[in-house]
DNA sequence: AACGTCACGGTTGAA
DNA sequence: CGTTCAACCGTGACG
């Protein structure tokens, strides 16, 4: 359940059974993998499973995102968006009208047949959840003038979270075809990413920038969320641009947040900075000694400030402090079209200053 | 040696 | 509110 520390794999890197990786490190096998090198080293260097490495980057290559799929959940099996309209016209009409009346009008009116149609508890939750307050809503709604009705669902809580919300785009899930999603260039949801290893990001960056997060220096104990917050609030959206995307505009947004619970250790210093600082792990030395990913050690922008790419601005506030991961480095190009996403200039990775 | 693939044990979250 | 179950995860091993 609580995964808390972790563990170790072959390479000695840390990773979460059953989790993600931490996005920073996902974003860097791409970047390393755009600066040309190759897989199998960059499974040794950022001491992930090249089998793993190997699928980030393919899926990489085929969606544009680094990011994880929507773990968890289920589709809509019998509650499609067709079901939920005729249910919500339904209750529009008829404030009063009970479940099971729903369920036969849905029968009735050919909106389902006996195989797909909901069962009277789904169609309450549909009425809970998806339709709330309707009922209310109409009594008033005269008067409401519906100045910002919320379209939907919205989330509970967490305005932190400012996702495009999902609800349409949730429900299609489909294996994200690249060139399906309406690039969300504009839909700028920033994400935040409040992962934990961001901890250790940041330590690093404040070595650089002297980002000033003194206030933790020692790590909180223990509380991620409070280092959610500090991220949120140490990471603006606004500098970066807003580019991001999020992603899978199939992607419900619960396939960001979890990361938060990534809990890594504060003290155990796990993943990111096992590469990123760690003077205390033998660094793994590369067969060939001279590759251009050599002085990884001293600070993520080491690498980045490869040829082909220009963070714009200095490269050491490049760092990817956090999961933070401003979008435009969770999509590459836009319409990655399966195929030409081979050569590397196609979607350089365009990462934003912090 | 490199890498694609997949079983496995795991987590997650909508239904 | 608790359970189900299908989605995803990364590792590790095989070819």
């Amino acid at each position: 359940m609580e995964p808390a520390f972790g563990e170790v794999n072959q390479l000695g890197g840390v990773f979460v059974n059953g989790r993600p990786l931490p996005n920073a490190i996902r974003l860097r096998i791409v970047e390393l993998a755009q600066l040309g090198i190759r897989p199998c080293d960059i499974s040794r260097q950022l001491r992930v499973s090249h089998g793993c490495v190997s699928k980030i980057l393919a899926r990489y290559n085929e969606t544009g995102s680094i990011l994880p799929g929507a773990i968890g959940g289920s589709k809509p099996r019998v509650t499609t968006p067709t079901v939920v309209k005729h249910i919500r016209t339904y209750k529009q009409r008829d404030p009063g009208i009970f479940a099971w009346e729903i369920r036969d009008r849905l029968l009735a009116d050919g909106v389902c047949d006996k195989f797909n149609l909901p069962s009277v508890s789904s169609i309450s939750r549909i009425l809970r959840n998806k339709i709330g307050n309707l009922s209310q809503q109409s009594q008033y709604e005269s008067s409401k003038q519906s100045s910002h009705p919320p379209p939907q669902p919205t989330l509970p809580y967490n305005h932190i979270y400012s996702y495009p919300t999902p609800i349409g785009a949730s429900g299609t899930k489909v294996p994200t075809p690249p060139g399906m999603h309406s690039l969300p260039g504009h839909m700028a949801m920033h994400r935040i990413w409040p992962s934990s290893h961001s901890v250790t990001d940041i330590l690093g960056i404040r070595s650089i920038t002297e980002q000033q997060i003194s206030d933790n220096s020692s790590f909180p104990s223990g509380k991620l969320e409070e280092w959610s917050v500090i991220n949120r609030t140490h990471f603006p959206p606004s500098a970066s641009s807003p580019l991001v995307n999020g992603v899978q505009d199939d992607k419900p947004p619960h396939s960001i947040e979890p990361e938060a619970k990534y809990k890594q250790t504060q003290s155990g210093l796990p993943t990111v900075n096992s590469y990123v600082t760690a003077p205390s792990i033998p660094a793994y030395h590369p067969p060939t000694p001279v590759s251009p990913y050599m002085g990884y050690s001293a600070t993520t922008s080491a690498y980045v400030t490869g040829p082909t790419w220009q963070p714009h601005s200095g490269s050491a506030l490049y760092h990817h402090s956090c999961d933070n991961i401003t979008a435009p480095l969770a999509f590459k190009g836009m319409t990655a079209h399966h195929r030409d996403a081979i050569h590397p200039h196609a979607h350089p990775i365009t990462a934003s200053a912090l």
